[in-house]
DNA sequence: GTTAATGCAAAGCATTTGCACACGT
DNA sequence: ACGTGTGCAAATGCTTTGCATTAAC
């Protein structure tokens, strides 16, 4: 997929930029963190980059990637998605986009819709919140889940 | 709040038919823990629960909350709430609804809006999955964090 | 009386913290 | 060289499980 290509780069650039401006030094580490989450389009929990991450960096610590993942949330740079489970699920993608998540298996997607972007919505709350962005959770069924 | 202790003696009267249809006692601390989920509106974590519930039975068990918590989920009465934090919020109102969070201090609360009903939406995704309902994640600022 | 739920204690995952050493700038 | 990040080990937090006892129907 040549545009996830684009993406994975864009996000590195990005974070080089980012960890810059922060006076924070951009290690081995972060890097390959980013470009593993960037990669993924399934929106995997800390563990789930341990794992993947341990194949190109076999020492890394679990330790290092929560730290990691939550610096990245911090700068902005990546963002932890809304999920009914108990335990924290990772995004590199900060652009508005929502998500559908299977009620048979849990399985996560991205769902891209016209009509999703600019939605009339309110801009405050009865109870005196003031709305500033949203996304969109979908239930739904995944292919797998819609054959039995 | 009158409405709300309808809301409430509403959701005892559906647990109770729910357990019958389900061969399940009710016991104190299924009606208990409805009683105070329902009465919230914060969309309590498993432990804020267990807290407030001991006041009215002090001798139950953290894991007895956890247990029926789960069982409401599973039989449709309750259900948890999309969040990004490492633990479940729990919410008694299963009706469609949204949410806000506090970017500044993670409060949630719920959003009413007449536009958010009958949205113009997708059926299906381009990765396959059938969509079937939704929910609104909206981040904002609380009164209290907008002050400063 | 049956059947299922509860409480306790212990185990199991997910995540965080303190501190010594290593790395990026 | 300096300051921050990393790895390790241990601690903490959230949730689940096994089993004997108790309660609901």
């Amino acid at each position: 997929m040549n545009s996830n290509l684009a993406f994975i780069s864009n996000k590195i650039s990005h974070l080089e930029t980012t960890c810059r401006e922060h006076g924070m030094p951009l290690t081995v580490q972060r890097r390959v963190i980013m470009e593993t989450l960037a990669g993924r389009q399934d929106h995997p929990t800390a563990d789930q980059i341990y794992d993947a991450v341990g194949e190109r960096l076999p020492g890394i610590s679990r330790t290092t990637v929560y730290r990691v993942l939550e610096a990245f949330v911090a700068l902005g740079v990546s963002q932890k998605i809304n999920n009914p489970e108990a335990k924290a699920h990772f995004d590199a993608d900060t652009r508005r986009h929502h998500h559908v998540r299977c009620s048979g298996c849990g399985a996560v997607a991205d769902v891209h819709d016209e009509r999703l972007n600019g939605l009339q919505l309110p801009t405050e709350t009865a109870s005196g919140f003031r709305l500033v962005d949203y996304s969109i959770n979908f239930i739904g069924t995944c292919t797998t889940c819609s054959v039995h």
